[in-house]
Order: C-alpha cells, then sequence, then structure tokens
DNA sequence: TTATATTGGTGAAATAATTCACAGATAAGC
DNA sequence: GCTTATCTGTGAATTATTTCACCAATATAA
C-alpha cells in the first residue's frame, strides 16, 4: 500500500477511536462521526478509507466491531508489540508503566539506563538493565520497538546502539533531530518544541 | 503573517537548533546545514525563512545570533510563558520538573490534581492545588498554557476550566481529541498514537 | 585582479493533499 | 410500496506544499 503519513495517522486515532466506541457498545459509525472525533473533514476520512479499500454501509456508516478488526489486521495494530525504554529519568520511569500503552498491546519488557544505581532503586515490575547489555537483551528478548527519553546528547547513541541491535521502530522523545537507517521507522515527540509552535501560534496565525 | 502549521513547526526547531549552535560558539549556519539539523530540505528551508522576511549572507548563510533573536522576536520565543499542569500522575509529576521546558523559557507555576491527598504528597518547588481552584489560579497567576496530563475521561472537562479560566494555549497529553474554542491554540501529543504509527508504517510504508 | 565555487532568494513547476460534487445505494417514514 | 433523506465512494477541482531552476552576490583561491 501506498498510503501518506497524514493518512496513517488519521487512520491509527480512527482505530483507537473504533476501540473506544467498541467499548460502549455502539455498532455503526458514520463518517461524519469519526471526523468529528479525530479532527478532520468526512470527506478526507472517506477518502482515507477508500486507500484501504474496505466499505462502509449506506445510510448506517461502518461496522464498528468488524471495520476495527479489518483495520487493525491492515495496520497490523492487533498483534502484540514488544518495546524498550531507555533512559530512566523522570520521563522514562512514567512511561514503565503507562497503561496506555499496555491497553494497546505495546508491552514494556526492558528499561535501560546509563547509571548502574539507578537500575537497582526504580520500583517496578519491569525488568532493569544497564545500557552496555541492550544490544543483547534486545537481541534476546525480540524487542522491536524502542522508546528513547535518555538526554540530547546521549540520543544517537542509543539510536546507533537500537540499530544494530535490530529494533524495527524507535520514538524519541529527547529534543534533537536523530539519524535513523531509512528501514527503520521512527517518531519525535519533542515536547518543548510542542509548547514552542502554540507560543509561536499566538501570532504568527494561519 | 500566514505560515502553515509545518513551517511554525519546522521555524521552531530551527530556533531550538540556533540556541544549540549559539552554545556551540558556531557564527554561520547555511540552510543545508539547518535542513539536515531538522529533517527537511534546504529548499523547504529557505522558502520558511523567506515567509518571515529573513535575510542571509551569501555564501556564508545565516548568522547564529542575530538570526536566532530575531526568529525569537518574531515567533514570540524569547519572552517567558508561565504554564501549569493538570493532572499529577507518573508523566504530570515527571513534567512538573522538566527541565527543557525552563531552558527554553516555560516555567510551570502550578500543578493541579483532582487526588486532593496528592497534592500534599509530592515532593516538588512547584507549587501544587486541587483541580477545584484551577480557574482562580489561573487568572491571578496569569498562566497563559495550560499542559493536560489527567486520564481521556477527565480530559474535555479540563479543557473547558482551563479555557474559561482564560489560558491561551493548550498542550493536551491525553489520547483523546478534545474541543477547544477557536481562539484558543492547541496540539495534541499522543503517545499510542505514536506507537500505532510506527507499527502501522512497519507494514503501510509510503 | 580574476575566476570559481558556494550560498541565498524567489518565481515557476511539480507534487501532494484536501475538498467538492454528485452518482449510487438503501434505511426509515409515510 | 413509494418517497425521501442520508450515507458512502470516487473522479474532478481546488488548494497547499514542496521542489526545482537559475540569477545575484561574494568569499576564497589562484
Amino acid at each position: 500500500m501506498d498510503l501518506s503519513n497524514n493518512t496513517i495517522e488519521r487512520i491509527c486515532r480512527i482505530f483507537g477511536h473504533l476501540n473506544t466506541l467498541e467499548k460502549k457498545g455502539v455498532d455503526f459509525v458514520s463518517s461524519k462521526e469519526l471526523a468529528k472525533a479525530i479532527g478532520a473533514t468526512e470527506y478526507t476520512i472517506r477518502k482515507d478509507i477508500s486507500f484501504l479499500e474496505m466499505k462502509g454501509y449506506t445510510r448506517k456508516g461502518y461496522v464498528v466491531k468488524s471495520f476495527k478488526e479489518e483495520l487493525g489486521y491492515k495496520l497490523h495494530l492487533t498483534q502484540k508489540y514488544k518495546a524498550c525504554i531507555v533512559g530512566l529519568g523522570r520521563l522514562g520511569t512514567a512511561l514503565l508503566d503507562y497503561k496506555n500503552f499496555q491497553e494497546d498491546g505495546f508491552e514494556i519488557v526492558a528499561g535501560f539506563d546509563c547509571n548502574i544505581n539507578k537500575v537497582e532503586r526504580i520500583r517496578t515490575r519491569i525488568d532493569i538493565f544497564a545500557v552496555g547489555s541492550l544490544e543483547d537483551i534486545v537481541t534476546q528478548r525480540s524487542i522491536e520497538l524502542g522508546i528513547i527519553t535518555v538526554p540530547a546528547e546521549a540520543a544517537q547513541e542509543i539510536v546507533d546502539k537500537l540499530s544494530r541491535a535490530g529494533v524495527k521502530g524507535i520514538l524519541n522523545f529527547s529534543p534533537v533531530k536523530i539519524v535513523v537507517p531509512k528501514h527503520i521507522i521512527h517518531m519525535d515527540m519533542d515536547f518543548t518544541n510542542a509548547l514552542r509552535f502554540i507560543a509561536a501560534k499566538f501570532t504568527v496565525q494561519k
């Protein structure tokens, strides 16, 4: 398939919303409702869905349960993914037990920090290791996703370790641009830049 | 001015990178170097800069120091902003002391939680209040930014409180779409959706 | 001093993304 | 059973964004 990043992101949000609807016991949902729930137009939603060659029902919309399942299947969102967190400062330790990850099938199976002392202090049921053993552990446990919560200076080094260890995706919380081999998918979450963006938009309105 | 979100985001990243360069003592930077540092093409960077009507020097690039200052001035990024965090779970408390915010001029001046007991347990130098006093405190302290780290169910209620209290911007970490008055700028940071996106891209490559 | 290699600036071209318009389908109401 | 209102699906039109092509400027080297 050949979807734009925007489309993939919206579809993922739709998937999340379908989960919510299913829990509420809703049977059908229209493109208009989906659009409202994820912040897009109904046209865009229908286009996105058409790229995936999925069908809805006239005057009823999409069947929540089967639509979610098909979406999950097509986007490989129903399987479990093993992830690790590198950098166990405040943010890293917070994410170790982030419940939304677990609920969505992303299981944190290891944490790493370069500070050996920290490895012993942290109270969590997740296994914690020194960064030195990252490559071994990631390989042994077939961890597919790496979540980076180290300071900016250390980020690229961790990216390189994770890449060598064979992860397929990286979520980067450090505020620097990381260089990642093309075959590894990555995404940046830069909190500070998000605040800058908001502050800039105060004045530089579109 | 009339800039697209993409442009604003890139410019904010450029601003961050210029900070780094300045600290390193770099005097000049070219569009090509900037492009590499923030993950864009040199054409896009030059176009972005041209929208802001700023100038560089032939064969040298842009003067780091003055360029950063002008950018900061034009995008209102040099002034201090007061922010508050609502929802003091693991993530919220981690963000209370997030150093990158402070360094970038975003000062967290209050934290809120609906659990009164929590208000007393948390060790931080930042003032903590019950959610009931949110509107009063935000108004009294002229807080301009609200950071939402409450569970999904509570997010919209907090948005409404923050809106009534008069914040100008909201950064939403809860995994739901929030409805925000048009005059308030907001941005969503949905970690789980980020992981979904990465997982989806494994298979649905562009 | 002159030639050359870089670098920015910018209108035009190319791409990409969104929105529109409307045909086709059908559930719901009468 | 007929009508109507509503919902999807999609090609076309529109709008937005990025990339290209190339001129102007000038630092550097010969």
